[in-house]
DNA sequence: TTCGAATTTTTTGTATACATTTTTAAAATA
DNA sequence: TATTTTAAAAATGTATACAAAAAATTCGAA
């Protein structure tokens, strides 16, 4: 049996938790109480304490309640993105070795072709993996970090199919192998301006 | 007798602990015991864990220890702050009110004359100023998150009185006054780095 | 001695009870 | 009816007890 067969339950309850709120169980403004989903979960408060403090820290939750991040918070957390993930793709370009380039040209490939579910894990998996190339763990952290409310987004997005999305991504990927750092920075964040821009569209209907 | 006389105990102890961290009561690497804090705090295990908690998600305290920041970890940080605050400092040459301004330029004359304790405060309300220019509460968020650490840091920048520190200080701001944008931020980059080489190198000794 | 197994001690994780605070609902007054 | 007061309930914060895990120590054998 592995050593990792046991878990800690509020290592659990923090997974479950943000998987209710992350797949839309628990909707934006939901209030949580302790003692109801500690029932639910099955256990005591204490470890459901602890799981609502850290998705609290993480910003999944604000005062007891399911966040409903509004449209600045997104085009604060894109800024943010846009600034961080271009000097990724900067990165990249100069330091990113060959292995993990094609690991980069597996996620578009898979991406073309896949359902929703599986084109959403490739389109983050090409992300992360050039946030990686920053080799700056404080970086990585961050963008980590926003990931949770960027997944809420990002599901839209692909939901929706934003059209060329793969086909940026291809040129980004094109860049770092080019070892283009100015355009591989550019095309990221003209990239995520226009994730940010089609999500903000969609929003006015 | 205002609402907020009382104060939640976590809390408190969440104060308290980072204090003893931040003054060197606590030096890196030291284990931390709940039961042990808990009786020296006067409370139950019960907030100190939650304040140890809190404190491991603002990265003070990893796996019960007290962090002791590595070269490493601090040039990331630092490549962290030159993107984020130099996004800043560019916001607030185009941004920043001449009340504002008047704020910085105080920051700075303070700093000149003052105490190592009253210099470093004005310091770091230096940063903070140009940080919320950005009106960005995300990068805000992040900075501050960071500023434990950074603060651990300035301790010893300003204790060996690092030249130049404030004239950049004033070179930014007049960058800033002038809305010289792509100087603002030059000039914040140069300046982290310069700070972050000053720190390198007085651990050389 | 040195290594490793076994045992003790320490520390953490969880449940539960109770106190305090906050929220909600109800009643009473203008 | 609207608004404030008061009472009720619900929810959170804290202490404490116990169980499980991790760490330290002891002891014996090579």
């Amino acid at each position: 049996m592995s050593k990792q067969a046991f878990q800690a339950a509020y290592i659990h309850c923090y997974e479950l938790i943000r998987d209710k709120i992350l797949n839309g169980e628990l909707p934006g403004g939901t209030k949580l109480v302790e003692e109801r989903l500690a029932e639910e979960l099955g256990v005591s408060r204490t470890p459901v304490r602890e799981s609502i403090r850290k998705l609290e820290q993480e910003g999944l939750i604000q005062k007891k309640r399911v966040v409903q991040p509004s449209v600045e918070d997104l085009r604060h957390i894109f800024e943010v993105r846009m600034l961080l993930e271009g000097f990724s793709a900067r990165c990249a370009a100069s330091y990113m070795d060959e292995a993990t380039q094609e690991k980069v040209q597996e996620c578009i490939t898979i991406a073309r072709e896949g359902t929703v579910d599986i084109t959403m894990d490739a389109n983050k998996q090409f992300h992360d993996l050039i946030v990686q190339a920053s080799r700056n763990p404080e970086i990585v952290r961050i963008i980590d970090r926003m990931q949770s409310i960027i997944y809420l987004f990002r599901r839209a997005v692909v939901y929706y199919k934003r059209p060329f999305l793969i086909d940026e991504h291809q040129h980004i990927l094109d860049a770092i192998r080019s070892h283009d750092a100015a355009a591989a920075e550019r095309l990221m964040k003209e990239h995520l301006q226009a994730d940010l821009d089609f999500y903000l569209h969609l929003g006015k209907h």
